[in-house]
DNA sequence: CTATGATTAAAACGAACGTATGAATCACGC
DNA sequence: GCGTGATTCATACGTTCGTTTTAATCATAG
């Protein structure tokens, strides 16, 4: 708080008296961006159902419909930039209770959007199995935007490094192909199912 | 540091006695476990390449050694069982400085090795590509480990939960399947690239 | 048993945190 | 210009945190 309100110029107690808490300054600032965030998801999902008239949608489309949207936010400093996006990344893995909560409210009915059009894309793979997968790309995506720095030091990186607009521009279809590679991979073999076989 | 303590039965003060410092017995944390998990890795990797004799290793031999021996830990309560491997998944994804640069140290040559075995064993597949997918894969699997809990609030789950032990069964194909899909993906099409072909 | 070094225990320190308080200042309709 | 409600300010409160200090307890060699 001290840290925010000397950056801002202002009180300490200004965010107690204008938002109330800690807490409710937190909403505040996912609601203005994951507002933003999430009517352009619907927008966009629901140009492209409207596109294909009731057929099913390719998958590449709705996945970028979800992430490439998402990570599309990092470009635009008008919606946060990047610095938003690897504030939702770090929130989305370590979630204070209450926070994890209010993300939850915030999300639950894109996201239950964005699966129906993957169970009807996908209609040979399990609705279990593309749950899963959502989770698995949602980690992907979470991870190399919050985690930028982080994977530097673990390898040494020795890939170019250009500024970070260029890399966002390469950032984007690179985690595309790797998350459409997963969701669309062989299903998995159970070890309890191989006997049934 | 009270609640360690607390729950150990042993005075405040006997954390900064034996280990010096909070950050200290950190680091001994970590290191119990991961110097056991990255010896097993390069055990596993050894043998691999001993039996390949010189020849490229399966890409999901590679992934399987990586990321499947940290996955079994979490059957062995022996070492840390779910919960190291939750606190590792956070710890990845939300690092401080000073166990970043621990974590960084700790797994940079297993990560090399693995590195290089992924190199011989995608000949095709440019290597800056490659360390992007490995990157990509960490992030998938941390936050499949860290955010079990997280997700079921953000979807519905409608999805099989019987005890953790069972879900740990079937997560690790899950997982392998998605992340093999991810690493074998067809390479990205970059925005710049389009017109010189 | 006693001396000595290692360990444990109780208590407090100083810093950082979110929040609350009361006075000072501002904006503005009358 | 004055009064009133909104806002800003300096300041302090009460916790929690990691660490430190000092005394008590323990183990063990002589």
């Amino acid at each position: 708080m001290r840290q925010i309100t000397g950056e801002a110029g202002v009180n300490l107690a200004a965010v107690n008296y204008h938002f109330g808490s800690k807490e409710s300054l937190m909403q505040e600032v996912f609601r203005r961006r994951l507002d933003w965030l999430n009517d352009e998801r619907m927008r966009v999902l629901n140009a492209l159902e409207t596109e294909a008239a009731g057929k099913p949608l390719k998958p590449s489309l709705i996945v970028d419909g979800f992430f490439g949207t998402l990570l599309r936010m990092a470009d635009d400093d008008e919606r946060g930039g990047v610095t938003f996006l690897r504030l939702l990344g770090r929130t989305l893995t370590d979630p204070s209770e209450f926070i994890r909560t209010f993300l939850a409210h915030e999300y639950a009915s894109v996201v239950d959007r964005y699966k129906e059009a993957l169970f009807k894309a996908l209609p040979d793979v399990p609705k279990a199995e593309i749950v899963w997968r959502f989770h698995f790309m949602l980690g992907a995506t979470s991870y190399a935007i919050a985690g930028t720095d982080a994977l530097r030091l673990v390898t040494d990186w020795q890939i170019e490094d250009a500024d970070s607009t260029d890399r966002l521009d390469r950032l984007v279809p690179r985690l595309m192909s790797f998350l459409l590679g997963g969701l669309r991979a062989p299903l998995p073999q159970f070890p309890d199912e191989v006997t049934k076989q």
